[in-house]
DNA sequence: CTCCATAAGTGAATCGGTTAAGCAAAGCTA
DNA sequence: TAGCTTTGCTTAACCGATTCACTTATGGAG
């Protein structure tokens, strides 16, 4: 009884409940004008009296339209892409689209399963953030299959809708901030080479130090991990540098947060003894002590636009490539002070 | 060129590339042992050579199965909640299903349309955690149209699976652990009396209390949104108590936080002159400063079983119910400590 | 050489909707 | 009142797979 699974009731048993063919109740629930308001009263009771549910998959046989959008991200677990999660989710739900989600892992076996499988599934669209591993070609063959927006910014070799973050300029930002307090030697904390928005990032870095003068020193460049033991292992490399660095701007917040702990565990403070910036303002941010100067990345807004440009590539398939590029900020807080030889004379 | 929707080759052309029937590309594809190896060879090649994607929607029409699982949750965007997400979606995955996600906001309206959407969508199950207001009833109603894993423990009412957490468990080591540290005047902060896990840990805490011959104080009771600023402001008005509790056991981590820096703004440090203790163990719980004393609810573990019991469910549908309670520990960290009286004396 | 079992495929119905084309009755025009 | 339009509904094809029932060719047994 309680679990048994009722009988699917279908749009047939509906007609004749109602007196009517098939077409017409179809024609009845889409408040086609041409169906009389008795017809279509005599419809919707019937639908009601046996509680038939519209079989939106059957139709879409027909229509040719899922009304439904896959997300592949690495992982959600992740806050950025929890809240781009929960923004394209949203944007979508307001349109009636449903967001089916999958993540790689980081692995590019895995991302090939998923694609296919969102394919297979017919998605009307992909919103599409690849390893770092994924080839140009491959892609270029998924946008002949299923509309496509990538969740990286600058994709030139591809002819592909994107939307990613201003890194160059988030990035020049933060550095300016630490050059103005008086910082020299700036480390370059988090990520690895592969990473395409790395690479931006840390292009930018350089670009931003040599306009101010400032010589670029490899050894103040660390590569790791996107996560805190990543930026804790990091501090303690370059704390035994015979010229250690006053600041380290951070590939992610949670890098940040990670050179803080290795801070902390070195007798050093964040905002005092020593600068730290961060990258994505996570809720986070804000709240950890001392609270963290970062570059806000608003990751709910790029899930909306991406959601917002696949809609777009949909309804128009032949429109201009479009390419957007978030605007990023730079949010000061309490972990970002002089350098202390500065201070203390 | 770039953007032309290549249009989609179906088994029927499949099925002339190779000089065969529809129905004999069919079994070929699905490894069926009455089709020779020589003929699903040539198959395969028509498939390889046109591009063919399986087409998954249709071929559920006839087979009634859409390999897809609905999980309806308030928002991803919490980490408690992302991560559970995280555990659904990669158990889901490894048994080719794919996660359709949506979220209600906590509005009952939103959630009403959400879960039509699901069913209209044909889902094979649905991974539901309702919000506060939903009806048992309507609950009743929809187990009856799909396979249904509710994300909440204890449901007696209802003959439902569901999976939770063990708050009684945890409630009752939390308070003891404080009580073992000397404390007797203890808060309970955050979530509204609505909430039905509120209510299970409020019992809990008050029968833990009651072993323990502690009298039961309302004043220190506080309902508060689940957020950093519900915990913040019930810390103001803890304190202005004739007599204020030494200690708060909260609902969850983030108003253990918000209790943390409500206390830093009163001059008080957690840890050092009061005790916190949270709710959920989310990653920041081990990073904060000082690290909070939390119980560990395992919510990516929650997804991962609400998976497993949904697959049961399909595949068992007459398999008796299971309420699954995941356990749940304490984890002593910094943000506990003795009360000041007793330390000072 | 006949009979039957088995192997390998095929034809057609089916899933649950949508929609183009058609048709009968009523309304309108001249 | 004949002819045309409009209204309201129906018939049947269609979307792209699966699968049951059936056919035909082949091989082996008797």
């Amino acid at each position: 009884m309680t679990n048994a699974r009722r009988k699917k009731v279908t749009l047939q048993q509906v007609a004749e409940a109602a007196g009517v063919s098939k077409a017409t109740a179809s024609l009845a629930l889409s408040n086609n004008p041409r169906i009389s308001e008795p017809t279509r009263q005599r419809v919707l009771e019937a639908v009601e009296a046996l509680g038939y549910v519209y079989n939106q998959r059957a139709a879409s046989l027909r229509t040719q339209r899922s009304y439904t959008i896959g997300l592949i991200i690495k992982d959600v677990s992740n806050p950025f892409n929890a809240e781009l999660t929960s923004g394209a989710e949203s944007q979508l739900a307001d349109h009636d689209y449903s967001l089916v989600l999958a993540t790689t892992d980081d692995d590019l076996d895995k991302q090939s399963r998923l694609v296919q499988t969102m394919l297979e599934r017919d998605v009307d669209g992909l919103i599409f953030s690849p390893v770092a591993q994924t080839t140009t070609a491959s892609m270029q063959d998924l946008m002949q299959y299923c509309p496509l927006v990538l969740l990286i910014p600058y994709y030139q070799k591809l002819a592909a809708d994107c939307v990613g973050m201003d890194d160059e300029n988030g990035t020049a930002r933060a550095l300016e901030h630490l050059i103005q307090l008086g910082h020299r030697r700036i480390a370059f904390v988090g990520g690895f080479a592969a990473q395409a928005t790395r690479s931006r990032r840390l292009a930018s870095y350089r670009d931003t130090l040599q306009r101010h003068n400032i010589g670029f020193d490899p050894a103040l460049c660390i590569a790791s991990p996107v996560t805190l033991r990543g930026g804790y292992e990091a501090v303690h490399q370059l704390l035994r540098l015979p010229r250690p660095p006053t600041a380290a701007y951070c590939y992610s917040d949670v890098n940040a947060f990670g050179v803080m702990l290795g801070l902390r565990a070195a007798g050093l403070e964040a905002g005092k003894d020593f600068a730290v910036i961060g990258f994505d303002d996570v809720p986070e941010a804000s709240l950890w002590h001392p609270s963290l100067t970062t570059v806000s990345a608003d990751p709910r807004g790029l899930g909306e636009k991406a959601a917002q440009l696949i809609h777009r590539r949909i309804s128009m398939p032949d429109a201009p490539v479009r390419r957007i590029i978030m605007p990023s900020h730079l949010v000061i807080r309490d972990s970002t002070a002089p350098p202390l030889r500065e201070r203390s004379n």
